[in-house]
DNA sequence: GTCTATATACGGATAGAC
DNA sequence: GTCTATCCGTATATAGAC
């Protein structure tokens, strides 16, 4: 049992590893060697838990996943108001700025860089949209607007991408504050 | 002379093809073999123009930024309204909807990838962002934005990039057309 | 200037000892 | 379950014949 657990964790070190490199590196640019050496584990070895590199790709996936899943629902739990948690959704842009100026979002990059070539495991990564997709429509929703909480669920996620972008290319914290402010006005306005 | 200029066309066939292949398949999952064999050459052949990859990079980056620079000057001579000039700007996503669907847009796609780990590269690339940038806040300013010229400069580079990021991850073309009549929109309402 | 053959390094992946 | 040694393919880049 206690064999069984430490194996475990085990794969979850290396999953963790392998998504702090896959965001700052890229996916195609983090070779196995990079994630054993920052995993402090013999190369080969971890052919064990992952018999291909996309298989990692799907952990460190399902690992996002669970994680952005938790955050969503500790703001269904903390946040009694649906426009202050689409305002919270922005704040990420804020609390995020050091690490967005450096390699952008996440989410964002890694779907521009499968997306060339990797189609499959594109769409994987295209979940992660889709859950955020979901939960900012229901607050739409929720706030009355009808038909259009689709568009503007859409909307939220193409600036926040396209600030996150902007901000990476150009190194510019003082825009994402700007373009966030802003976009929390254009949310309190509807 | 005639054999010079036939080293130069041949330096520009390169150039060219590396240029689409950058855009569909991303710089580092493009080899010398790729374009070798999509520009119909000899592998070794093009080192003779082209001493490192980097180099390559940096002719398409040349290329690409004369295109633009033309196109601009091009609009400059047959828009008389800076209105005008910046739907015409905006109207380039609904042109290239279908790349746009497929690979993304080609100056974010390419800044995405070389700013993780490509530093000195993307510093090349972000100049395109800046040829743009100077452009529409030129636009602006000769709207009488002033002060503001510059934030909505910044503003349409963003809402750009974050359209064309979201309609690749989703495939949705209807998506970028609805977003397009909102930036024109945008743009009639200042 | 053009092309072939090849050097060298590193990628993902495997075999098998322990 | 863990780790070492290694295979094989492909990457960029070079040497040198023509």
């Amino acid at each position: 049992m206690a064999l069984k657990r430490k194996g475990q964790e085990f794969r979850q070190h290396i999953v963790a590893t392998a998504n702090r490199l896959f965001y700052r590196r890229g996916y195609n640019q983090t070779s196995f060697t990079d994630i054993a050496d920052a995993a402090e584990i013999p190369r080969g070895n971890f052919y064990y838990y992952f018999k291909t590199k996309d298989e990692i790709l799907d952990a460190v996936v399902d690992y996002r996943l669970e994680g952005i899943r938790a955050m969503l629902a500790e703001w269904e739990a903390s946040i009694p108001e649906p426009r202050d948690r689409l305002k919270r959704y922005v704040q990420i842009l804020l609390n995020e700025e050091r690490d967005i100026l450096r390699y952008g979002c996440p989410m964002g990059t890694l779907n521009v860089e499968l997306s060339k070539t990797q189609l499959v495991l594109q769409s994987r990564s295209r979940e992660m949209f889709e859950v955020f997709f979901d939960w900012l429509k229901t607050q739409f929703l929720a706030m009355g607007c009808g038909r259009a909480a689709r568009d503007h669920a859409l909307h939220v996620l193409a600036v926040t991408q396209g600030v996150s972008l902007l901000t990476n290319a150009f190194e510019d914290g003082a825009f994402l504050r700007r373009e966030a402010a802003k976009l929390k006005q254009w949310i309190d306005e509807i």
